[in-house]
DNA sequence: TTTTGGGG
């Protein structure tokens, strides 16, 4: 890739990644690499650090796989760092070191030290992500080969950069175009990491966005592997999210509702519209917010095979020969505020009032709660209606009698906070009409 | 001017 002409003449020599081999004190290394994968600007014990995967035509092996570099950055300060949030984005380095790490090679750039970058857009037909200059007269191209944004107060460039940044835009879409680059994401992959407790990368569908604030936005997902999610980021972090952006999430963790947590390192990166993995994100994963993870299970096949009854039907204008019905829906509330208020004292006939005192004669402390829910599977009926939750079976594990117990509360909370997460789980359950209410049946919580 | 923290 470098000009050897040129880089006589000129002061950086910029090397290919392949060529990059030799590890020591005084040699340091000029690149370009284009961005495959990005971590957020993230504090360190002592330093911000960013770190990032980047490729050129000498990375690709013979079998025509990519052997990325991984890139850390490390600086004294959040402003010297790269915000990098589209794969395919281009990098310039100058003065990096050579160092392997886990028999990675690692190119580390030192911003405290003598090290500077500048990012350049990896397509010309798009425009930059949050631009450090701003192309105030519009000019054509404007960046195409001067940096979008870049460490320090200025940067240089020279005349024999122009033909480095063309040829590597060039190579670049060929290669998005015919490879994904970007790992698929596999289900039991997420599934070990939620159950570790540990972090898991995503790619996703943007199917919603809402304003929580000036701050913050509530963005609804669905993933590559059929599943939703719910994300509250920060506006000023995540600025460029729009509905139907197909996205890489990188290195979050989940609660069990599906609700993504984001850590400072966690970052959101876009794809150019000529990747091969943007196109298929875009025609595979689904744009229907209405997809959402059934919470519970029916206990017997026979009930299975029932059909699913709408709730408007439900309550008001019910088959009056039939007692068990099947609904889906998604709940609106429950209060947990006070675990006690959902326990009530049954003695086969009726309820006694119970305030966790003390338990009536010949009566079972049963759930007592009311749901307040939604159609699922009829979506055009936006009414609420309430079902009645008294089923002590429903919440395996958790018994009501024991709810002044501390490890009761906890998972009755995390069961409720699964339950009510209506924006990506619904219930799928057996009810049984007693007059005018419902009562969940011969369902369990999942 | 430096040895950080790297899937954190």
């Amino acid at each position: 890739m470098p000009n050897q002409k040129a880089a006589k003449k000129d002061h950086y020599q910029y090397s290919d990644l392949s060529s990059i081999k030799k590890e020591g004190e005084e040699d340091q290394y000029h690149f370009y690499g284009v961005v495959i994968d990005a971590s957020f600007p993230y504090k360190g014990e002592k330093r911000y650090v960013v770190t990032c995967k980047v490729a050129d035509p000498s990375s690709v092996a013979k079998g025509g796989k990519l052997n990325t570099v991984n890139v850390v950055f490390f600086s004294q300060n959040f402003e010297d760092l790269p915000i990098i949030q589209r794969v395919g984005d281009i990098v310039r380095v100058h003065r990096a070191r050579l160092q392997h790490y886990n028999d990675a090679k690692q190119l580390n750039v030192n911003m405290y030290y003598r090290s500077s970058w500048c990012l350049f857009i990896g397509n010309d037909k798009e425009a930059p992500l949050e631009p450090k200059v701003e192309n105030e007269d519009g000019t054509n191209n404007y960046f195409s080969y001067t940096p979008y944004n870049f460490s320090g107060k200025s940067f240089t460039q020279e005349g024999h950069e122009t033909k480095i940044l063309k040829d590597l835009k060039k190579w670049s879409k060929d290669y998005f175009s015919n490879n994904d680059v970007v790992e698929q994401v596999k289900k039991a992959d997420i599934e070990t990491a939620m159950k570790n407790k540990t972090d898991f990368d995503l790619l996703a569908k943007v199917t919603e966005i809402s304003d929580n604030d000036q701050y913050t936005n509530t963005v609804s997902l669905n993933d590559s592997t059929g599943q939703t999610w719910t994300g509250h980021l920060f506006k000023r972090k995540f600025p460029h999210l729009v509905k139907g952006d197909v996205l890489r999430i990188k290195s979050v963790s989940a609660k069990e509702d599906n609700s993504l947590i984001f850590s400072s390192h966690s970052n959101i990166l876009k794809f150019f519209s000529f990747s091969s993995i943007h196109k298929k994100l875009k025609s595979s994963i689904s744009s229907d917010t209405h997809i959402k993870t059934c919470v519970t299970k029916i206990d017997k096949a026979a009930h299975n095979k029932m059909d699913i009854t709408p709730l408007k039907k439900l309550f008001f204008n019910p088959k009056k020969s039939e007692k068990l019905f099947r609904s889906q829906f998604s709940v609106l509330k429950v209060d947990t505020k006070n675990l006690e208020d959902y326990v009530g004292a049954f003695d086969g006939k009726k309820w006694h009032s119970y305030k966790g005192k003390k338990t009536p004669k010949d009566a079972e402390l049963r759930w007592n709660i009311k749901l307040i829910v939604t159609d699922y599977k009829n979506q055009q009926d936006d009414k609420a209606y309430m079902i009645h939750l008294d089923d002590n079976s429903f919440f395996k594990g958790i018994n009501p009698a024991n709810w002044s117990n501390a490890a009761t509360k906890k998972k009755a909370e995390k069961a409720f906070s699964v339950l009510t997460n209506n924006k990506v789980n619904y219930v799928d359950a057996i009810l049984e009409r007693d007059k005018k209410n419902y009562h969940i049946r011969h369902t369990q919580f999942k």
